[in-house]
DNA sequence: AGCCCACTCT
DNA sequence: CATGAGAGTGGGCTT
């Protein structure tokens, strides 16, 4: 993959580049003008003169000692107009010198090689760097424009894309057998709505609000990173008893998960590692510490390295036997790119079909052979979802 | 050079 | 070190 590139469009990125710095040079006009003179030489990309700013001169409510961090700014959105001015400035600065201007330096015979590190996380994964090709805007329509930039390196080409559908909670469930949650991703349900209407207790002729299933979506997202009450009450913004609740009614409903995070726990406890299914490890010493937050954190090192590390596992059996058999198959395809869940190939038009047959194949038996190749002591209780997608850029 | 803060992704 | 996990980069600022 490092080797192979990915084709940047110069023109395309020389275009972005000077439109997104059009609109900068716009607003930053629009917030000195607003302010006045007294400013006129106000950095507003330093933190420590928009604090500043906001917080002494202005006098605006002051949460967070002092932070300026989009969420600080989003609360005090209707205390001043400049706000929303500063938090556009942000983000379109980011985009320009992260994601256009920052990646000349990187382009070599119109191609960018990204590193791969492949000893480097404490769980397992790769990380990308020099240019980190892992995060690379998609949220906002806006910031996503910059994904255009890379492009295949002719016209008989396309990039296909192919996503595990939430890996890290199939893993989850397999390692702790959990039945319900199991039986409804091998049924192809889909698991926000169908955990909500166990949290909620609703019977099956009731309809899930979307409210209940956003609140599914931050239970299935957090538990693999150990939440808490206070973590919960932050994020949907209702108080910690409310979330204390919701927890235990989560629990309730996935017994077995709740059994197999506190085994989790005790091993690590026990053996001074967190490990994957197949056995990686992380060396974990913080179990034992007097101080609750540094214990705490040692916890959810212990839940999430094995679900996060034992996925990793997965889509590098995956693309192990991926990189064989499109060789052996002889197809003109290559892997450019990997995020985490999934890999993106650069494919001859003509290939497309069989290629995607194969890749797909691959992704969803890599537990399979995962478990039959190390000869683990587990069976495969989960289906593996993937999603295709396929475009020019 | 190195830390901090802010932003980006799965 | 830290009040859900794992990463990388850029600008400001201090040393």
């Amino acid at each position: 993959m490092e080797k192979t590139g990915v084709s940047v469009d110069t023109n395309e990125l020389k275009i972005q580049t000077e439109k997104i710095q059009n609109l900068l040079q716009q607003i930053e006009t629009e917030i000195l003008n607003m302010l006045g003179d007294e400013f006129r030489d106000l950095n507003i990309a330093s933190p420590k003169q928009l604090k500043e700013l906001l917080f002494e001169k202005l006098k605006l409510t002051n949460k967070k000692k002092g932070s300026t961090d989009k969420e600080v700014l989003e609360d005090l959105i209707d205390e001043h107009p400049v706000v929303e001015k500063i938090i556009r400035h942000r983000k379109l600065s980011k985009l320009v010198n992260t994601y256009l201007v920052g990646f000349n330096k990187y382009i070599k015979n119109e191609k960018v090689h990204t590193k791969f590190n492949q000893s480097l996380t404490a769980t397992g994964r790769l990380s990308s760097s020099d240019p980190n090709l892992q995060n690379i805007s998609i949220r906002d329509e806006l910031q996503r424009q910059v994904r255009k930039i890379f492009v295949t390196s002719s016209s008989e080409y396309s990039f296909m894309g192919l996503d595990y559908s939430q890996i890290e909670l199939r893993v989850l469930a397999q390692m702790a057998n959990e039945k319900h949650m199991i039986e409804m991703f091998n049924n192809d349900l889909d698991i926000h709505e169908e955990a909500a209407r166990k949290i909620f207790k609703l019977s099956s002729s009731e309809t899930v609000t979307s409210d209940m299933r956003r609140v599914a979506k931050v239970f299935n997202f957090g538990i693999a990173y150990g939440l808490s009450d206070f973590g919960l009450a932050r994020d949907l913004k209702i108080s910690v008893a409310e979330a204390k609740n919701l927890i235990k009614s989560y629990f309730e409903t996935f017994s077995d998960l709740k059994n197999f995070i506190d085994q989790l726990i005790l091993d690590a406890k026990q053996i001074n590692f967190a490990r994957t299914l197949s056995n990686r490890r992380r060396k974990v010493t913080q179990l034992s510490d007097p101080s609750f937050l540094i214990r705490s954190f040692g916890e959810r090192i212990a839940v999430n390295m094995p679900i996060q590390g034992t996925a990793a596992d997965i889509l590098k059996i995956a693309m192990i036997n991926i990189e064989k058999k499109l060789k052996a198959n002889n197809l003109d395809a290559k892997m450019v790119a990997q995020i985490h869940d999934e890999l993106i190939l650069e494919v001859k038009k003509t290939d497309l079909k069989a290629t995607e047959e194969l890749v797909k194949s691959e992704m969803k038996s890599a537990l399979r052979d995962l478990i039959t190749t190390l000869n683990l002591n587990e069976e495969v209780k989960v289906d593996l979802k993937v999603s295709y997608s396929e475009a020019e850029n």
